[in-house]
DNA sequence: GTGGTCTAGACCACC
DNA sequence: GTGGTCTAGACCACG
């Protein structure tokens, strides 16, 4: 597969992979019909414990990105482009509004926070369009 | 005291009031030498368990932060409001960079991230200045 | 063949292909000593296993229902029909009481459940008689 | 706590607990805010696994019908009440459904259907409402 | 081979 | 004490 995963980022490893796999989806690197690796290939691909990587694929299914075909694999549904688009946008959306209020309440400045966004969103590249 | 807390929005509770102390302190709302609530108060105050607020009073304390006077209480350092400022400062930026990061690995066009900033941005009241 | 398998609905797709010869036997779509298709055309027709189709038949030919005619295929045997209707009445009469010893046991009352199954029983086409 | 657990009927274990749990909720039995038992407690009251409790609590959690309080527990939300009467009809409602449609998909006639069901309502105890 | 369930036990942060 | 994550390994039904 093509993402790796960090075990020590605070983030939970089954989280960072059904994350990957929602935006590999949006981004149609993954597209709907096609099958995933099985839960044991990952696994072994990205060094964790197959229950990790069941417990992603379970909660990718119970949002109904993924399916499973029984005795065959999971495979990417239809809708799941579409869902995973908007679960981005909308994490995001909601992220970003959440360090904003904070900001607010922390009573910084609506001008001071307008600077700290501009100059991180100049630090990020280019390329990632 | 004059904030809340939230006890299930992921941040840990002693945390969400080292925060809001140290927000308090860089608007000066708690000024230097002020006494502030003992561990009991504020943990009645904020229906919580007392070994939460100490937790967070011994991690300010632990900054520069507070300072305690034995058998009187603690109070806000003199150093505090310049630590405070640039704490806040920095956390948010990290903040920020962390989540416009991680829109980037989700391959989000920067144009769409630019977007959303902005309409968040727009969201906020005027009064926050 | 004359039937769809639904490899995602939660019954076993060898069940799916058993019942459904019953049912046909049952409603005489398909005739003591009439020769049904291989295992492979019927796999193929129904873009499925091979083995699923083997074992749906031995299940078959364990209970009686169809026998097999070395080196030429399997056939439905005499006393199919009787078996298979008996079978679709009770299989039918255990899954109803199923459901309603569910519900039951979840608390709807009586009456509650009277109506939904009013409700659901009016939904049938007529002509499934 | 007031339920049992079969450990060999099929349904997982961990479901079982979750609607059992569903249906206390729906039934008022348990109220909205109230704690409900912690993972370890109701693990060794059923002789089940923790990690099997912690399942059942993890999916109703992400239905919405339990929020955790870390370290202190898990408890009801408000919605939960109205959420699982819902659940639990449009579960039922689902189950007849499926039954029936199977029955007329089996050519079997309205009018053996309905004498069917009438036999197995009238078994039921009238002090189930 | 596949996914799914369950057990057992470790470790963590939080209250 | 609480819930949450992760590992390891067993067993099952299905294709």
């Amino acid at each position: 597969m093509f993402f790796r995963i960090d075990a020590s980022d605070g983030i939970p490893i089954y989280e960072q992979i059904s994350r990957q796999i929602k935006f590999a989806v949006a981004s149609e690197a993954l597209r709907p019909g096609e099958m995933i690796p099985s839960v044991r290939e990952l696994a072994r691909e990205l060094a964790v414990n197959p229950n990790t990587v069941a417990r992603a694929y379970r909660d990718l299914q119970a949002e109904g990105i993924l399916e499973a075909l029984r005795g065959t694999g999971m495979l990417v549904t239809r809708q799941a482009v579409k869902q995973c688009r908007a679960d981005r946008i909308e994490l995001l959306r909601q992220r970003i509004r959440q360090v904003f209020e904070e900001a607010c309440r922390g009573q910084l400045a609506l001008d001071e926070l307008r600077v700290l966004v501009n100059e991180e969103l100049a630090r990020l590249p280019e390329s990632s369009s």
